[in-house]
DNA sequence: TTAATCGTTCAGTATAAACTAAACGAACGA
DNA sequence: TCGTTCGTTTAGTTTATACTGAACGATTAA
């Protein structure tokens, strides 16, 4: 069993709130909303203004976060494939930076949300024995949002297109 | 100081899982992904399902919730649109329903999420003093995503179209 | 006016999630 | 072969939030 201090003092000593500070911390809670911890949020708008890719260490300590929650929120947000985690030459640490078609993986994540509740949906539709208004309710539910799905992934793949070029 | 009971047994005697409640439950699990509280999308679940609309009483007993809960969630779905709130003739009750546009109002509901995050990053790039390598990754990310998000609603002005022929 | 029946609010509790410090393990360099 | 320096994992604490029972207020009916 670890041995423990007692956590006292665990706030910061107001660590002066610069307008950069104060954006990442607006990005960071609205991405709460997306489902991510605040501290994810926190990396990845560090991440985006960031010119540079940044060690682990320097992400914690720039954010007054553990390391720990540094390592996990990273690989999080490196997982869902907003940040990438680069190697530099003579270097063995790990570094983060901004992912270059970020916004085409902000969408996929969306999209990925959406995917996993009409799939829901729509084995409801398959497998539930519910009366012909309620199968009419469901159906018309996911044809509107095949239609607009459609669209929305044609529009990411023009996205994707100009970038290429 | 109103006097509690200590909360023992908590745990329902396991109400017999049919298909329908499977349903609702993983709805349920899924929207909490999107922000709302896992009773809440038991409450929408319950609703889609239900031909007829449903009372706060009948909501919390065939969820197994406590009517407060319900009076609250039953709000909240209210105010995001996801389902309304209408009188029965001779019954002094609140009675709710799934909203008949169901699945435009869903979309509103997370282009709005959408929408917060952007105008976050849109005010960034007009105040924030960055790079001129940071600055165009940013108006690049928000230049996608304006288009995208035009695209996405038009499609959502046909489909409020088709409805209304 | 009183009794009954709604929905809401409030105080307290339980649960879940996020974060930290410490332990741990792996890759390197002396 | 140690001692370092990384990143990760684990155990524990803190914090946030959802939920419940009870009190409350409002409306209706007698």
């Amino acid at each position: 069993m670890p041995v423990l201090k007692p956590a006292i003092a665990r706030r910061k000593p107001d660590a002066k709130t610069s307008p950069a500070d104060e954006f990442v911390e607006r990005l960071a809670v609205s991405m709460e909303a997306e489902g991510l911890p605040r501290i994810a949020g926190r990396i990845f708008g560090l991440l985006l203004l960031s010119e540079e890719p940044l060690s682990l260490d320097a992400i914690a300590e720039r954010l007054g976060a553990s390391k720990a929650s540094a390592s996990v929120n990273t690989r999080l947000l490196e997982h869902r494939g907003l940040i990438e985690q680069i190697g530099l030459p003579g270097d063995r640490r790990d570094y983060y930076q901004s992912v270059s078609n970020l916004f085409v993986r902000t969408m996929e994540q969306r999209l990925a949300k959406w995917e996993r509740f009409h799939s829901i949906m729509n084995d409801g539709i398959a497998q539930l024995e519910v009366s012909p208004v309620i199968r009419s309710r469901m159906k018309n539910f996911e044809n509107e949002f095949a239609s607009v799905h459609e669209v929305l992934k044609a529009a990411l793949l023009k996205c994707q297109a100009r970038r290429h070029r």
